[in-house]
DNA sequence: ATCCCGGTGA
DNA sequence: TCACCTGGAT
C-alpha cells in the first residue's frame, strides 16, 4: 500500500504530467502579486483582473500611488473585484505597512525570515493565512505551501484528509510529505487551481481527471476516494 | 440563483 | 461557529 508521502508525490507528478508548467501566480511584479492575493479573496480571478487593469490604467501599481490616491477613487478602481470598500482598506493598510517599514520595497520585505514575516503579515487586518502564504510563496519566494478551498477539496477527495480539515493541519501534512523546491511549491498550488477548475469542481467533473485511479478512468463520477484512510 | 483561489467580528 | 461583506459570470 502506498505511503502518504508517495501519494502526495504521485498527485504532484500526475498533475504536472497532465498540465505541464502553470507558471503560477499571475502577475508581473511582487507588488502586483501581493495586490492580487488580497483582491482575490472569495472572488473569481476574472474580476480581480479587471480591478488590476483599472489600477494599471491609473498608473497606481505602487504602494505610494495607492496610498496617495483618494480612497473613493481607489474604491472605484477596485469595484469589479467585489467587497470594494473592504478591499480598498486592506490594500491600503498593506501599502502603508510596506512604506513605513520597508520603504515600499517588496524586496526588503522578503528579506525577513519566513516565520517572522508570516506572523507580521497575519497581524495586518485583512491578511489571513491563505493571503499571507500567497504573498510569502509567490511574491517573496519563501518555501511555504498555500492551502485553499481547492486544496482541501482535492486532497480530501483523494482520501488523504477529512474535507473539514483546518488550514494549518493540512499545510503541515503536505509540507511534511512533500520534498520540493520553492518552484515546486509554486507549481503544485498552480496545478491544484487548474485541476479544481477543470475537474475537481464543487460538483465533480471527473471525466479525464489526471487524479482518477486507473479503474475509474473514463467515469464521469465518482472521483477516487479513500485511497489512504486518514486517522486524524 | 449560485458561485468565485477569504477574513473579520462576535 | 456563523453572518456579513461585494460585483460579475454562468
Amino acid at each position: 500500500m502506498e505511503t502518504r508521502k508517495e501519494t502526495v508525490k504521485n498527485i504532484y507528478k500526475a498533475l504536472k504530467r497532465h498540465f505541464g508548467l502553470t507558471h503560477w501566480w499571475p502577475g508581473d511584479t511582487p507588488f502586483e502579486i501581493a495586490l492580487g492575493a488580497i483582491l482575490t479573496q472569495n472572488t473569481a480571478w476574472a474580476n480581480v483582473e479587471k480591478a488590476l487593469d483599472n489600477v494599471k490604467a491609473k498608473d497606481w501599481l505602487s504602494p505610494e500611488a495607492l496610498t496617495e490616491a483618494a480612497s473613493e477613487e481607489v474604491e472605484e478602481a477596485l469595484r469589479p473585484s467585489g467587497y470594494f470598500r473592504q478591499k480598498t482598506e486592506r490594500v491600503r493598510l498593506f501599502c502603508s505597512h510596506l512604506l513605513t517599514h520597508y520603504q515600499g520595497s517588496m524586496k526588503k520585505l522578503g528579506e525577513r525570515p519566513l516565520k517572522e514575516l508570516r506572523e507580521e503579515l497575519l497581524s495586518l487586518k485583512g491578511i489571513g493565512p491563505e493571503t499571507a502564504d500567497d504573498i510569502l510563496l509567490y511574491a517573496c519566494h519563501k518555501k511555504i505551501f498555500v492551502v485553499d478551498a481547492y486544496t482541501k477539496r482535492i486532497f480530501s477527495r483523494c482520501g488523504l484528509v477529512s474535507e473539514k480539515i483546518a488550514y494549518h493541519p493540512l499545510q503541515a501534512l503536505i509540507e511534511k510529505n512533500f520534498a520540493g523546491t520553492v518552484k515546486d511549491y509554486q507549481e503544485f498550488h498552480g496545478l491544484i487551481v487548474w485541476t479544481a477548475k477543470d475537474f475537481c469542481r464543487k460538483t465533480p467533473a471527473c471525466r479525464g481527471c489526471p487524479l482518477a485511479l486507473p479503474e475509474q478512468r473514463g467515469q464521469a463520477f465518482p472521483c477516487r476516494r479513500s485511497a489512504i484512510p486518514w486517522d486524524g
